[in-house]
DNA sequence: TTGACATATTCCTATATGGGAATATATTGA
DNA sequence: TCAATATATTCCCATATAGGAATATGTCAA
């Protein structure tokens, strides 16, 4: 079958390098017409177009119409989830190490009902 | 051409939804045998393999071989750049909206030489 | 050695997707 | 109305990849 990253899902916006440039050029808070971007990015306009309708599926940016224009606004509030799920992490790599390995061999050691180790 | 994410890439191995449940279940930090996975998350083991081998190479898991059993543990560290990345827009959502709002107004209010916004 | 078990790999197919080129659409100004 | 400008969309193609099924590989135990 196909993949089940589903396109509008935040994870799947940000893998793409390229959006993550685009969303570089638009972290700084301000609002940005299309050909800001393409000459910021260095991209092709129809790619430029196409990456920011997919971060916008995703709900990473905000698009108002002005005039000719199209402005795009950085949506932080998107990229949450990510900052979320990703912070569940952060003990792990500040200063604890040796006190999550502490607990996570307590833990085996109390184990013993239902033994998902095969030691 | 083709996708320039990386399956090598840690935010394109996060991607997946499937591999974030398998990262889910090793995110207590103990180790555990291929198959004790496969029954936690309910897929096919030949699916979880691979997987674990798409985390494997992004960084995310360690295995080591023990008997007739390879032991995967979570590898934190390499989540840390998603956690790096995504931090810098923390301060969005962090009760200085207004704040950045004004700053970044008051930089638009500013800029002259160079105009990347057409208002 | 043989069989059972654990895990990885290969093959296949359907689908998603990025980029480039061309084109369509919309807006503004003369 | 017409031309210029800004942006989106469509078409095509190459490639990546997920899942399923089958199979290969490796290890242990009798």
């Amino acid at each position: 079958m196909t993949r089940r990253a589903h396109p509008a899902d935040v994870f799947t916006a940000i893998a793409e390098p390229r959006r993550r440039e685009v969303i570089a050029v638009l972290s700084d808070g301000r609002e940005y017409a299309v050909n800001d971007i393409v000459v910021s990015v260095k991209m092709a306009q129809p790619s430029v177009s196409k990456h920011l309708g997919a971060l916008r599926r995703a709900g990473v940016v905000t698009m108002v119409r002005r005039g000719q224009h199209r402005i795009y606004r950085l949506n932080a509030a998107g990229l949450k989830p990510v900052h979320d799920w990703v912070k569940i992490f952060e003990r792990y790599w500040t200063h604890q190490i040796d006190e999550i390995k502490r607990r996570a061999e307590q833990k085996t050691a109390e184990r013993s009902p239902l033994e998902p180790i095969i030691p």
